[in-house]
DNA sequence: TTATAATTGATATTGAATTTCAATATCAAT
DNA sequence: ATTGATATTGAAATTCAATATCAATTATAA
């Protein structure tokens, strides 16, 4: 059993949700896809697992999942929003190749630290945070 | 005469468009507004001013100025699309308060520069990129 | 097994953004 | 100033992702 899957059951019996075999196909699915895909992505993946999984429910999986720290939404501003896993993962920013589309994760700890100092030059007290370069991949160029 | 109507007037007569009653009340109050106003939120004032505009008229004149590097898009992922002022202005990141709402526009130089380091390591070409932080305000602390 | 409450899929709805279309306005050439 | 080609307009319809509704179904604890 998936570290994640566990923390799925503990999330839903602590907030008295139902383990639902949809439930369960989404979390399959979402931990089966290393990529950022969107609901529509997700979506034609479960189907495939169940015929008779809708729409609405990949949604409302997905605010679950996220809800329970497996989750994390990424919005790049195209018009539909993305997922990737969260549990057990390090905060990290997006490269996102505009040809091919790829998300490259990258992070380099002294942009965060001069980041922070930004904010305190401002007197701003920083919660979160989102830095996405857009660019060519190595392979598209 | 400003600037941004200087090349407002040379975009469009380049383009083959023309200078219109609405699109110069929408140049007018982009320009008055320093705020990151939604398009509801120009749609609004430039109401004020003319009662027949249409919210059309208003998505589609920011499109030209955009196209015409007079504004700038700027989406911070809440389902509504913003925009500031980009004629003569430099690349900014913006440190985003949520309580009030105020974008505050900041940049580090040192920043900027380990971004480009990081897309190097990765064999990555940037061609733009966006950085926002969320967090309190000075005045909201 | 049963009672209860959550969940489901289908469908309707929302809200931002875009498109359509007939009427109107712009502007270069006269 | 007038004309004519063509861009532009506002209103309304449409698109698209995301959300809400609802009757039927299913999970779970007792």
């Amino acid at each position: 059993m998936s570290k994640e899957l566990e923390i799925f059951i503990g999330y839903l019996k602590k907030k008295g949700l139902k383990l639902t075999v949809q439930r369960k196909i989404m979390l399959d699915v979402f931990l089966k896809t290393e990529r950022h895909l969107s609901v529509e992505g997700l979506y034609n993946i479960a189907k495939k697992k169940d015929k008779s999984i809708g729409q609405a429910t990949v949604f409302r999986t997905l605010k679950v999942l996220q809800d329970a720290g497996i989750a994390k939404e990424v919005d790049i501003g195209d018009g539909k929003k993305r997922y990737e896993r969260q549990y057990g993962r390090e905060h990290h920013d997006h490269l996102i190749c505009v040809k091919c589309g790829v998300f490259i994760e990258a992070v380099d700890p002294r942009i965060e630290k001069l980041q922070d100092e930004l904010c305190r030059k401002h007197g701003f007290k920083p919660q979160r945070h989102k830095m996405e370069i857009f660019g060519v991949c190595k392979k598209c160029r």
